[in-house]
DNA sequence: TCATGATATTAGAATACATCTAAAAATGGA
DNA sequence: TCCATTTTTAGATGTATTCTAATATCATGA
């Protein structure tokens, strides 16, 4: 399902951000960025500061966040918001997503030419992105509920 | 930019609700979804909340969430979720959305035959709707920007 | 290496949005 | 009109996020 060439957010990249913003390093942002780097299930910030805290214990929910809301605002991270929910996405790669109704689950769906080339009428709006949401539900969820 | 023909949530439909759920019509109701039917500017729970009150003094804000609940519920209304805040959309044609990223606009956007034809790999998960969001700067925020 | 100043982290308070609760009020059918 | 049921209400509670200000850490230059 997943195609390894796909971008992705980095500890490097957390390097490159703080350089160029003339911030920290700090083992805190290290351990956040490499949570996000090595999951695929969109987490929420509660899933990171978990995560994060069964290596860095004491790690405040605060510098999660500021963390988050960072790698956010330098475009590092996309964020996914479903019923009241946001969910965190490191991938880099211009992709949609497909979300199930009934467990919540989140999936990357792979972006293609066909779709990103709209002719919707935005009434004269400047259009820098778009985002597909596909709804329903997963194989797992879908097979649960007809045994 | 609009037409005329679009499907929306009317008194109407809520009295067709009431009636099939064996519920009761009563004054907040009716006034929720008569805000509702009336604004194209895809209202936040508490904007539904202040209009109300202009008329109805006195609603509570568990009113106005139990019947945006039950609307939702009832799909007579979508939810568009951005930037932690919930808005409610009474156009129940199928459609899409653009989002200002800088005044945080929301409008309709038509959907077209063409884009709804989706050839995305959804990894064998049932998929039961679609929903793009444009995302960008309106019109309006473009101009201000480049005087 | 160490001192220094700037930045980051922390715990807990504050805020914002949404839901829950239980008592009072309103609805609609008999 | 009466009555059972549903709805509404104000305020409490819950949940997610941001703010605060004191403390700790980082990284630069001496």
């Amino acid at each position: 399902m997943y195609s390894n060439i796909m971008i992705r957010l980095t500890p490097q990249k957390l390097t490159e951000l703080v350089a160029e913003r003339g911030l920290k390093m700090t083992p805190q942002r290290r351990a956040i960025v490499e949570c996000l780097a090595a999951t695929r299930v969109h987490p929420t910030a509660d899933e990171v500061f978990m995560d994060v805290n069964r290596r860095f214990p004491m790690t405040s929910r605060a510098t999660v966040y500021n963390t988050l809301n960072l790698l956010i605002d330098a475009e590092l991270v996309n964020i996914i918001e479903e019923s009241g929910v946001k969910r965190f996405d490191p991938n880099l790669e211009p992709h949609h997503h497909f979300i199930c109704s009934t467990c919540g689950m989140v999936e990357d769906v792979e972006a293609t030419d066909r779709l990103e080339t709209t002719m919707l009428n935005t009434g004269g709006h400047q259009v820098e992105s778009m985002q597909i949401t596909l709804r329903g539900t997963c194989a797992l969820c879908f097979e649960v509920k007809n045994d």
